[in-house]
DNA sequence: CCGGTCAAAATTTTT
DNA sequence: TTTTGACCGG
């Protein structure tokens, strides 16, 4: 192959990989494993379509995080310098909310609108259940976004929920018949306060190049080639941009893991993938099938793992690299005592291997597991940054801060309004803003445009608050003079912050956190001092909209490096996701925390689970190590724990269990044990004496406890005897049941316990099968 | 309207 | 344990 006459990228590439960059005769998609290199042919394959000839500019790259974007630039930009900085790369929502600001007012937004975060929305929200008088108990907020949610990012409109019987059929069922009518004042509200969320992102841009050809016409004309990482995790709304962007052209190139999907909440869906071939014409599929980050071992254990679900496209992975070291299983006696042991291996192997802070990691399932590692870790001396959770702009201060902002650029942002109004305090209350949105709504204005004309209106209102209401609307305009008289963006910004009153009113407050919040608008403010400083290198005015649009899609993981200090990254899997560390600990491998309760109930979630899970392990270099604890603080509350189901998913033969000091066996033993549930009085008795021995990390087998025999059970293989039973449940031997798909007939035996408990079922129709009870929903006719 | 006190609830992942 | 909200007296 002579394409590029100095090379030096093909020798980095793989025969497969070479062959899915080069390849160049329509729609392509990379569908493999982890740690195969999806990404790294995502970046070679820009750089081929550059030498190809291809306009960086034109070419559109979508990830899911800003840091994934930033990184995938930065190795462009090595290889082919400054041009790098004109590729269209980004996450699918900052790409399309400046699109979305070009063509705001096709759309009825103005140019300037808002975008609100996930609390604005949820404020919103709960505005709008206290409005309707409904019970908060019943319409939970946080469900409500969720659902308003799903509806966008599958673009159904509050018109089409609202005429789709079948929702609205399913929303009562679940007591929530009022649903659509929150969506559709919800969306009302943001649309008046010219405002997006951010599914409205990914749902606006639909509508905006679905009704206007002219548009979409243009966009295709702008793009030449499109390029999408992590496929496997959007969602409809994203297919359907994807879909209306390429699907003529053809242009197209995706890549992706089916096992590594984890983001259905957010509507993410593996259709998007199967479809793939129908949707894109004459699409080729590529398979990779190395990996080149981790160990064998830990290929095997990931690979053995996700084996145990039963939705997946069949993909090979191996490694060739070295066998590695066997997984490490630590049982500790509590949450503290693990992340004392994440600190103290962690000590081991720098001093063993000469390895640096930054090339650990420690994942856990949720972002509140990082406290108590927090806590030890600061003991210990050992540094670490913390990823997730909170982002800088979700702090009060900041967000105040920034409403002030918004307001300034849009006075019709009635989120913003609703938040400062009264802050710092003077002297609107409750009764007062009640009487203002009702009167704004009666006549169809926004609330600033009220408050400008008080005088028209009978409102009930004191003169004196009136005039505060007035002092406030004044104020607005006047921090707006104040951002655009000043020559200088970062000294405007300064008076505009300082003039809102918030410093001031922080300095009062001497507390710990009060310093804290002072520091947080100090640290804003030198955020601002480089966003002006990086826009001006870049040849542009910075202006608070823009600064706006910067920030609003930020999160934790887009915190700037400090270079200087390294130290153990602690985030969750989901934050993980395409990236790799040479050691990485997985903590908290507990029944309800990991699978989490909310998702034992339903199989698919279980699946989702268990890809996390996948996930995690993957990420690994060298070392893999996972936790669990027997049992954790959570809530104010000691709760004893049990391992979770998907330790015994992994092949014994890879494992390396690691006792737990005496001690802890003897605490475990008195306060442990006894108040296990899950298991029958016969099974505790006989798991009892192994609670003295290293070998009971792992819980119970059906058996009733020969460790040896766990983890080698793939789905439908038996190969030990199990326990039997005459009943379980309400399901007893020689009882008729009904199953959904394969009809009636009757149990002829009952056997293992727990998760594992099953039926044999002699049906009339289909003949003997044998059921996971938990799954198979079996229903008693007798 | 404000700020304090007290009781109850908390239940996952993110752009 | 920490956060949120409802309630009440000034
Ligand atoms: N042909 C190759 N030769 C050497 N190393 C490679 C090759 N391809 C990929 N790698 C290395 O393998 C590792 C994984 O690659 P990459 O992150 O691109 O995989 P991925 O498929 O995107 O992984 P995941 O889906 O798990 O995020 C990286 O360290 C990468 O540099």
């Amino acid at each position: 192959m002579h394409l590029f006459p100095n090379e030096d990228y093909p020798n980095e590439l793989n025969a497969a990989q070479r062959a899915a960059v080069e390849y160049n005769d329509g729609p392509a998609l990379v569908i493999a494993g982890a740690g195969s290199g999806k990404t790294r042919v995502l970046v070679y394959k820009i750089l081929h379509l550059i030498r190809l000839g291809y306009d960086p500019s034109r070419l559109m790259a979508l990830t899911f995080t800003n840091k994934a974007a930033r990184e995938m630039r930065q190795r462009i930009e090595l290889i082919i310098g400054p041009a790098a900085r004109r590729l269209r790369m980004g996450t699918f929502h900052s790409i399309f909310l400046s699109i979305l600001r070009q063509h705001a007012s096709l759309l009825g937004y103005s140019p300037s609108f808002s975008v609100y975060n996930s609390s604005d929305s949820k404020n919103r929200i709960k505005a709008i259940i206290k409005q309707m008088s409904l019970d908060d108990k019943v319409y939970k907020p946080n469900a409500v976004a969720g659902a308003i949610s799903r509806a966008k990012n599958r673009l159904i409109s509050p018109e089409a929920y609202r005429a789709n019987v079948e929702y609205l059929r399913l929303d009562a069922k679940a007591g929530l018949g009022r649903l659509w009518e929150i969506y559709a004042r919800y969306t009302q509200e943001l649309k008046q306060s010219n405002a997006m969320d951010f599914d409205d992102l990914l749902f606006e841009i639909n509508i905006l190049l679905r009704n206007h050809p002219d548009v979409l016409a243009y966009w295709q004309g702008q793009i030449d080639y499109l390029l999408i990482d992590e496929y496997q995790d959007t969602n409809f709304a994203q297919y359907m941009i994807a879909r209306q962007l390429m699907q003529e052209r053809g242009n197209i190139f995706v890549v992706g893991d089916d096992a590594q999907s984890i983001y259905s909440f957010r509507g993410a869906n593996l259709d998007n993938i199967l479809r793939f071939r129908e949707t894109f014409a004459g699409a080729k599929i590529f398979k990779l099938e190395q990996n080149y980050r981790s160990s064998q071992t830990i290929v095997q254990a990931a690979g053995a793992l996700i084996q145990h679900n039963k939705h997946q496209i069949p993909k090979e992975v191996f490694s060739l690299g070295e066998v590695g070291e066997a997984i490490e299983l630590h049982e500790a006696f509590s949450g503290d005592m693990e992340a004392s042991w994440v600190c103290k291996r962690i000590d081991d192997l720098r001093r063993q291997t000469g390895a640096t802070y930054d090339q650990f990691a420690v994942l856990y399932r949720t972002n509140v597991q990082s406290r108590t590692l927090e806590q030890v870790f600061r003991r210990t001396g050992i540094p670490f940054r913390i990823y997730g959770g909170r982002s800088f702009f979700d702090h009060k201060e900041i967000m105040d801060v920034v409403a002030y902002m918004r307001l300034v650029v849009n006075p019709n942002d009635e989120e913003a309004l609703l938040r400062v109004i009264n802050y710092p305090r003077r002297g609107i209350g409750e009764t007062t803003m009640a009487k203002l949105r009702q009167q704004a709504f009666e006549v169809g204005k926004p609330l600033m445009e009220v408050l400008q004309e008080l005088e028209l209106y009978e409102l009930g209102i004191s003169r004196a608050t009136q005039s505060k209401l007035s002092g406030f609307a004044a104020l607005i305009t006047e921090l707006r003079g104040l951002s655009e008289s000043t020559a200088d963006f970062y000294e405007g910004m300064q008076l505009m912050i300082s003039r809102t009153g918030i410093p001031v009113d922080l300095m009062s407050d001497t507390s710990l956190e009060g310093k804290s919040r002072q520091e947080n608008i100090k640290e804003m403010l030198s955020g601002i001092e480089e966003y002006s400083r990086n826009a001006q290198e870049q040849g542009q005015e910075p202006s608070l909209e823009a600064y706006l649009s910067e920030i609003a899609l930020l999160t934790d993981q887009d915190k700037k490096e400090h270079h200087t200090e390294t130290g153990v990254t602690l985030m969750t899997i989901h934050a993980a996701k395409g990236l790799e560390f040479k050691h990485v600990f997985i903590v908290g491998l507990e029944e309800m925390l990991f699978p989490s309760i909310l998702s034992v109930e339903s199989e698919k979630d279980l699946e989702e689970e268990r890809r996390l899970f996948y996930v995690a392990i993957t990420r690994a270099e060298k070392t893999c190590h996972l936790g669990y604890a027997r049992q954790r603080f959570r809530n104010g509350r000691t709760e004893n724990t049990q391992p979770s189901r998907f330790l015994r998913e992994l092949p014994p033969a890879l494992l390396k269990r690691n006792s737990a000091s005496i001690d802890t066996m003897v605490e475990f033993e008195r306060s442990g044990w006894r108040q296990q549930r899950g298991y029958g009085r016969d099974q505790m008795a006989s798991e009892l004496p192994q609670h003295f021995t290293s070998q009971s990390f792992l819980p119970p087998s059906p058996t009733g406890g020969k460790r040896r025999h766990i983890g080698r059970r793939v789905a439908g293989e038996d190969a030990e005897p199990e326990v039997s039973h005459e009943r379980i449940g309400d399901l007893r031997v020689g009882g008729r049941v009904r199953h959904r798909i394969f009809g009636d007939g009757q149990i002829t035996a009952l056997e293992g316990l727990g998760d594992n408990a099953k039926a044999i079922v002699a049906f009339d129709k289909v003949g003997s099968k044998k059921l996971l009870i938990q799954f198979a929903r079996l229903e008693p006719l007798d």
